[in-house]
DNA sequence: CAGTGGTCTAGACCACTGG
DNA sequence: CAGTGGTCTAGACCACTGC
């Protein structure tokens, strides 16, 4: 399948340039970390693919196996790539997801994730707008920009539980529709994955508790004096761009976030 | 300083046991893992202390260094202990903290952590009592054991901010005193390591949005419709032993919870 | 300068997957 | 059975720390 290296690579400068005040001195396996970086950002394996075997890739950097190793191990902790013993090393992905969703960290208050299944999507707004500055900020763009604003809620087993509003830059997801974030079968980065060749790598959240305003209140089906979670999510691609703001409002009588600390 | 081993250890049984089901394949440095794991348990190295070095326990444990660096590179990715090149590697403590607070994750809206300084603690309770079923549940005893309770305020720039609830195994912290809680310079958990030799090592958080009662909101000096996080915390030690439960309720309208996904 | 962790190599062998 | 990732070794050398 995978033919002979197009590019057997003049092996990376061995070490550093000894210019500038810090020697930044990198190892061989990060460079051939970031190399490997750089071919996922440019999608030359697309997500759920194999990417090349260990052996293979250290014939085309001109290293050892276990210098590679020490790269896709890197990788393969930032849940980059994933390992599968005896098949090979996959692009991570959305899709095929290991835990329904990734992001998601509200858990029911008893029983399983799998027993209520997955949530049920009612989007009320898709357009285009002009970012806000408090939108421009988080997404790394100029207010006035153009950008994507969709409006949904999530029900779990017919209640509804969760209030997001999303922004995407208005250039990456031209295309979006409210029929696209409905009807998609999966995980919403999934989608974003298959139309729109966004991979989210990484997320940051923000949360607080809060009340209500009488509309939030009213789309939840709740009293104005329910306390709610409000989780401000920035999601990162590769190179750690910004490319989606997500605000959420989730009910937590039902259900509650979940984390763990080390 | 450090001796030549006293127990040359008669090499871990090389892998496994055929019995059973599975075959229950062990790899060398995950056998060496558990027996560094034991020794941290079992107190052979204190928390700050240096562990021996890869060479020593190479010699040791009969294997070769790049097995025991395999071994301690997961006891570090785990935050058990702490490499530092040059030096060696050291047994992770709370105190000599990377980051204030290791557990914390409420940080001010703006400006940096080390602007406001560590917080203030006021101690209102702390007395041994019996374990309520909901307590007895978290800490994993039995319902109606002894526990030690603590109550408190933290204080950021002399504003309420956070109000604990802490319930504690009545065994292992029995000494435990208002004074000790309020007086200790530096984390709680570092005093926890000092005064009771048990090291928190990782924790669960379930958060959710409540409102105060009305004795809560007098103590934060809230308005009673004021909705705040409730963070409920278990703390762990080594083997996953459930050592602290913790109930806070947090002020998030200067400050936020923050967290990073990936 | 000696001692520590960190990198890199080359090669052998093991466990798992699929045809 | 061949191919993949996973383990283990032995040895060389590098970067950082402290005496």
């Amino acid at each position: 399948m995978s033919s002979i290296p197009l590019t057997p690579e003049p092996i990376p400068a061995p070490f550093s340039g000894t210019a500038g005040v810090t020697p930044a001195f990198s190892p061989l396996y990060q460079q051939i970390k970031a190399l490997i970086l750089q071919s996922l950002q440019q999608g030359e394996w697309k997500p759920g693919e194999a990417i090349p075997s260990e052996m293979e890739l250290a014939a085309r950097f001109r290293v050892s196996q276990g210098t590679v190793r020490k790269a896709i191990d890197e990788l393969s902790a930032e849940n980059l790539v994933i390992r599968r013993q005896g098949k090979g090393t996959f692009v991570a992905t959305h899709a095929e997801q290991q835990v329904q969703y990734r992001f998601l960290k509200l858990l029911p208050d008893s029983g399983d994730v799998r027993v209520e299944g997955p949530a049920q999507r009612r989007v009320l707004e898709c357009r285009r707008v002009r970012a806000s500055a408090d939108v421009a900020r988080g997404l790394a763009i100029r207010s006035g920009d153009a950008v994507m604003h969709a409006k949904r809620i999530l029900s779990f087993g017919g209640v509804p539980t969760i209030l997001e509003d999303i922004w995407l830059p208005g250039l990456a997801f031209k295309g979006l529709t409210a029929e696209l974030l409905a009807n998609y079968q999966g995980p919403t980065y999934a989608m974003f994955e298959l139309e729109f060749g966004v991979r989210m790598v990484r997320a940051e959240e923000k949360i607080r508790a809060v009340l209500p305003a009488a509309e939030e209140a009213h789309l939840l089906q709740i009293p104005l004096d329910t306390p709610l979670l409000s989780v401000e999510r920035i999601a990162y691609t590769y190179n750690d761009a910004p490319m989606e703001l997500r605000r959420g409002l989730y009910r937590t009588d039902t259900h509650h976030y979940h984390n763990e600390l080390s």
